[in-house]
RNA sequence: GACCCCAUCGUCUAGCCUGGUCAGGACACAAGCUUUUCAAGCUUGCAGCGCGGGUUCAAAUCCCGCUGGGGUCGCCA
């Protein structure tokens, strides 16, 4: 039985990197018919915080990445402990004031096996005590003076290693798929492995994300919290479309994936060995392409909180944002787009770019415009068909182009030289707010 | 610095294991088509095996070195 874990720390948010561990784990789990397990590693009693425990699950849940099992390592000190005693007794580890370290073996080398790397051998130079200035200790003997490893720290808490090994052997976990900033911890995890006779678990240690540029991924890379991406417009489909996309591919010159087919062929194996720079171009684009393919209701209704945010008195009923979602899913990269485009719906003033109002609208066209606008109100049927027909029969009575007369009436009702097609617009605007930005334009 | 990992278009990648197919796809970029505008869409284009040695009839693919990038070196996780 395949059971994996993901063990985030609640000590900040969840990061982009931890979401695609955590989707890693997730899809292996699925993908073998196995068990995904949380596990919160809050042995850290100053650092974590229940705040961040909260927004972590709330993450996943949002990822769709669930869970079957779910451990805090703050309920499981007793255990810990009990394991250190027992590791006291045996005369495998020692005291150093309240603290519990491990006495380490004297092996040459460490091996780690590594289901996409291989084999990792470790010099023992790697346990060498080391001070400020990197050169290694020597010991009263003239020899290098290993540095044992912390069991339990002085107030009672056990380190990440020794709790780390504890659970992943008690929950048996059967592979250890976390970041390749873990392949130094394992040597020394393995130390531990050993004390306790434990079997060892599979390890597998992903590439890992870097910042656009190909350097570490901080803060200033732009965001780095999933809930970031979430507030700014992104689909979890998308952004879990392009994280599997980091470092594994599906075959087949697939781009977009679902992740039925993706569990199809997702294997341990598969995955890179290099670190992947993480690009927001390319999951715009997923993610306007998931927005393209979503249902108009279905949009408009993940449009409702980001509307109400914007705008807390607006009047504006749901047929009518469903009516403005249609119009707009094909050119949004993020729904957060969706407010930009549609600010001249929910505003009673136009705002214009004043690059645009005085491309299109310096020429005075007071004339033309006031003729469509009579004209538009005498018309039956405010619909798109109608506006149309209206607007070239306008177009010809005045023997204009019809692009004349297009694109100022466009920035005069919109503000933007862009948009959908300039009917639509209308019938969505309404006939009264048409007609009356018509003739308010040149006053 | 020491130890460890890695190396195909600018970026994500297929190909590498089991050497021999013009090194394939996607994002981005550029051009064209379409069009009342901008997007979208469609078509086309640009662009890559880090360097140096081997092994071999043949190397992106196997081996070694170099260089470059990343990671770790806490009583943080």
């Amino acid at each position: 039985m395949v059971r994996v874990r993901f063990a985030p720390s609640p000590t900040g948010f969840l990061h982009i990197g931890g979401a695609r561990t955590a989707l890693f784990n997730w899809m292996y789990a699925k993908a073998q018919g196995g068990q995904f397990i949380l596990r919160i590693e809050d042995t850290d009693l100053v650092r974590s915080k229940p705040e961040y425990l909260d927004e972590i699950m709330d993450s996943m849940k949002w990822l769709g990445l669930t869970w079957d099992e779910f451990y805090k390592q703050s309920d499981r000190f007793d255990l810990y402990r009990k394991y250190a005693d027992q590791l006291l007794a045996e005369g495998k580890a020692y005291k150093e004031g309240e603290a519990v370290l491990l006495k380490r073996s004297l092996d040459k080398e460490i091996m780690v096996d590594d289901l996409i790397r291989g084999r990792i051998s470790f010099d023992i130079s790697f346990f060498y005590k080391r001070d400020e200035n990197n050169n290694v200790v020597l010991g009263a003997d003239g020899n290098p003076v290993i540095k044992d490893e912390v069991l339990l720290k002085t107030d009672g808490s056990p380190s990440y290693s020794f709790a780390c090994v504890i659970d992943d052997s008690l929950m048996e976990i059967s592979h250890v798929i976390r970041g390749e900033d873990h392949i130094s911890n394992t040597p020394k995890q393995i130390g531990i492995y050993n004390a306790l006779g434990f079997k060892y678990p599979k390890f597998v240690h992903l590439p890992l994300i870097l910042d656009p540029e190909g350097g570490r991924m901080s803060k200033r890379a732009g965001a780095t919290a999933v809930t970031e991406y979430r507030t700014q417009g992104y689909l979890p489909e998308a952004i879990v479309n392009y994280l599997m996309l980091l470092g594994w591919s599906p075959g087949n010159n697939q781009e977009k994936v679902t992740m039925t087919s993706a569990l199809k062929t997702f294997s341990v194996k598969k995955i890179n060995k290099s670190g992947a720079a993480f690009s927001i171009e390319k999951l715009q684009w997923l993610n306007s392409q998931y927005i393209k393919e979503m249902d108009t209701v279905q949009l408009a209704e993940a449009l409702v909180p980001l509307v109400a945010a914007q705008y807390p008195e607006t009047k504006i009923q749901r047929p009518e944002l469903e009516h403005m979602a249609a119009l707009y899913k094909g050119r949004m990269n993020t729904l957060l787009d969706f407010l930009d485009w549609t600010d001249f719906i929910f505003n009673d003033q136009v705002n214009f770019e004043e690059e645009v109002k005085s491309k299109h609208l310096s020429q005075d066209m007071r004339k033309e415009f006031d003729l469509l606008a009579d004209r538009l109100s005498t018309i039956g049927d405010f619909n798109v068909k109608a506006a149309e027909e209206t607007f070239r029969a306008v177009v010809a009575e005045l023997g204009i182009e019809a692009g004349v007369l297009v694109h100022p009436v466009r920035v005069a009702l919109t503000g933007k030289a862009v948009g959908p097609g300039l009917f639509d617009t209308m019938v969505l605007l309404g006939r009264e707010r048409t007609v009356r930005r018509l003739r308010e334009a040149f006053k």
